[in-house]
RNA sequence: GGCGCAUUGGUGUAGUUGGUUAACACGCUGCCCUCUCAAGGCAGAGAUCACGGGUUCGAGUCCCGUAUGCGCUACCA
């Protein structure tokens, strides 16, 4: 049997992170045992879905990385044949039309009508369940129907026993029938409901393991007695713990913002890989006991066996690690400092980040520092070209200490521009505090011109054999340097910068007046 | 209200069939390195394994109960 897997999320606003890591997990599977990834668009809710958030979802899918195979599906399309499946469920008598008129409901007051009912209900010792139109007589039914009544059509829900299945994350489920309503299936309006849309598209699609997010845990039995009514083969299902925010209430687009949509993660600078990396890592671990031999995958080459604390894993190699049967069934809470932008988000997840900025094999890094830094006006076509070395060695030497990949025309500016903003507490503390430093900082300009060839080697001694003559500690021509080439009071080693930046533009920037002019 | 699921340091997780001082990563503190800041190295703080019972010579690991959180209970998805 080959395994058929798909990510369905509906297209009602910008991709939620658990939704993506549903993805990713749906796509780890199926690249893993060999099988297909499918994507299937939820689009049955016309008035919330938009085309716009339909690109963003695929946009974001190709942003991590997971490829899919086949044609995208929307639901929409199969609503004919959704609506045509309730029907002949009804003339098997497995459904039933029920002529109730429709209920008016706020989406807001909803949750609460819901147990207002319940309570009413079981105060008058009704049985939540019961329908006048349940055991209508089908001639009746018919009748009625024809007269132009409307009506929403029913799963007739057996009275009597219990549906159960075993869930590959939570294990064994079960549920007496008595608990389950006899739910809607076409709205009055002739509109296909959810439960019975997903399970009519995946019998079509031949999905063989559902698996999503630990919310439809229990309508999973709903579903299963669809399965049955159509004498379809119930698929595998594993169900993944939710992503919760700090407060552990449920991550929502609404409450929290922008830090629950994947697409804020590609626009603030983040590595594709890093994220999917930290993603796999919430909910999820890979079995530390395991042997090379048994993560092998196909005739791909054996790996090492996993070291204590090794977390950083590479696209295929989360793939030969990856097992259902490691998802767990405790809910992660996704741990991020609203209105703290340098915890905007998960700290794990920014250190991550950094990580693959500083370790990634740069023929990775420089497409995304070169996306960055155009969109940013800092890109020149040189740097791919006479001055590719150069670009390659300057991006190898600020790569240590970023965090994004936005920092790369932030601070990175000075690099890239002459046109770099001075910080305000650098100029104070490295420049301004000695007055020296006004003719200090010319003369040391002519000293490193005459270095030959002008290295960070030669630069180190020109300048060590400056401060002597001059009799000032090292440290402050150093640290002054930096702040004149770079704006900032933190950076690279200031010899390795004195070479990247070059004899004239370093003797230029130390000519500057440009500090004295702004801060005084 | 009913039903279901979960509960290991601040966060993410490990903890094989119950067996000595609960492990790792991020974050935090200090030290080293040093021209700054990171990185790196070293050291450290932080968990009575939600709580209460029980089984056992022995429980984070098994059983029962309680609490808390979350989910479902819609002619939403």
């Amino acid at each position: 049997m080959t395994v058929r897997v798909r990510f369905a999320p509906s297209p009602t606003g910008y991709l939620h992170i658990g939704a993506a890591r549903s993805a990713l997990f749906n796509w780890l599977f199926a690249r893993k045992v060999g099988g297909k990834f499918l994507l299937r668009i939820e689009d049955t809710d016309l008035q919330r879905s938009t085309d716009e958030s339909t690109r963003s979802i695929i946009e974001g899918l190709e942003w991590l990385g997971l490829d899919y195979d086949e044609d995208l599906i929307f639901q929409s399309d199969n609503a004919d044949k959704h609506r045509a499946a309730a029907k002949k469920l009804v003339e098997e008598g497995k459904a039933y039309r029920d002529f109730t008129p429709k209920e008016q409901r706020e989406d807001k007051s909803v949750k609460q009508g819901i147990v207002d009912r319940a309570r009413a209900h079981a105060a008058e010792g009704i049985d939540h369940r019961s329908n006048p139109f349940r055991d209508l007589p089908q001639d009746e039914s018919d009748a009625r129907a024809a007269a132009g009544e409307p009506f929403a059509i029913r799963l007739k829900v057996a009275r009597d026993g219990l549906s159960r299945f075993t869930d590959i994350v939570y294990g064994e489920q079960e549920r007496a029938h008595s608990e389950i309503e006899d739910l809607v299936l076409l709205r009055s309006d002739g509109h296909p409901l959810y439960n019975l849309s997903v399970v009519l598209d995946d019998i079509e699609m031949g999905i063989t393991h559902v698996i999503r997010g630990q919310d439809h845990l229990t309508n999973t039995h709903k579903q299963i007695l669809l399965y049955q009514a159509f004498a379809a083969e119930v698929p595998r299902f594993a169900h993944l713990p939710l992503i919760l925010a700090p407060n552990k209430a449920k991550l929502s687009k609404r409450k929290h913002g922008e830090v629950v949509s994947l697409t804020t993660y590609r626009d603030r600078g983040f590595v594709p890989a890093a994220f999917r990396n930290f993603l796999a890592l919430l909910g999820w671990s890979p079995d530390p006991t395991r042997h090379a031999a048994e993560i092998t995958v196909g005739d791909s080459e054996v790996q090492p066996n996993l070291e204590p604390g090794d977390e950083i894993f590479s696209q295929q190699r989360l793939i030969e690690l990856f097992s259902l049967d490691r998802i767990h069934k405790s809910p992660a809470v996704f741990n991020f400092q609203e209105n703290d932008p340098r915890h905007w988000t998960d700290d794990k997840a920014l250190w991550m980040n950094a990580e693959y900025i500083r370790t990634m094999p740069s023929a990775e890094l420089l497409p995304m520092v070169k996306a960055e830094l155009r969109s940013e006006k800092l890109w020149r076509e040189e740097y791919e070209e006479d001055e590719s070395e150069w670009f390659a060695q300057c991006i190898s030497l600020i790569r240590q200490r970023f965090f994004t990949l936005k920092d790369f025309s932030s601070h990175g500016r000075a690099y890239f521009s002459e046109d770099f903003d001075f910080e305000e507490a650098a100029v104070r503390k490295n420049i301004l505090k000695e007055p020296k430093l006004k003719e200090l900082l010319p003369a040391l300009a002519d000293r490193l011109e005459l270095a030959e060839p002008f290295t960070a080697t030669s630069a180190e001694a020109a300048l060590r054999a400056f401060s002597d003559e001059a009799s000032v500690k090292a440290g402050l021509l150093i640290n002054a340097s930096r702040t004149m080439l770079t704006g900032q009071a933190v950076g690279p080693s200031m010899f390795e910068v004195f070479e990247i930046l070059g004899r004239e533009r370093s003797a230029m920037r130390l000519r500057s007046q440009r500090p004295w002019n702004e801060f005084q």
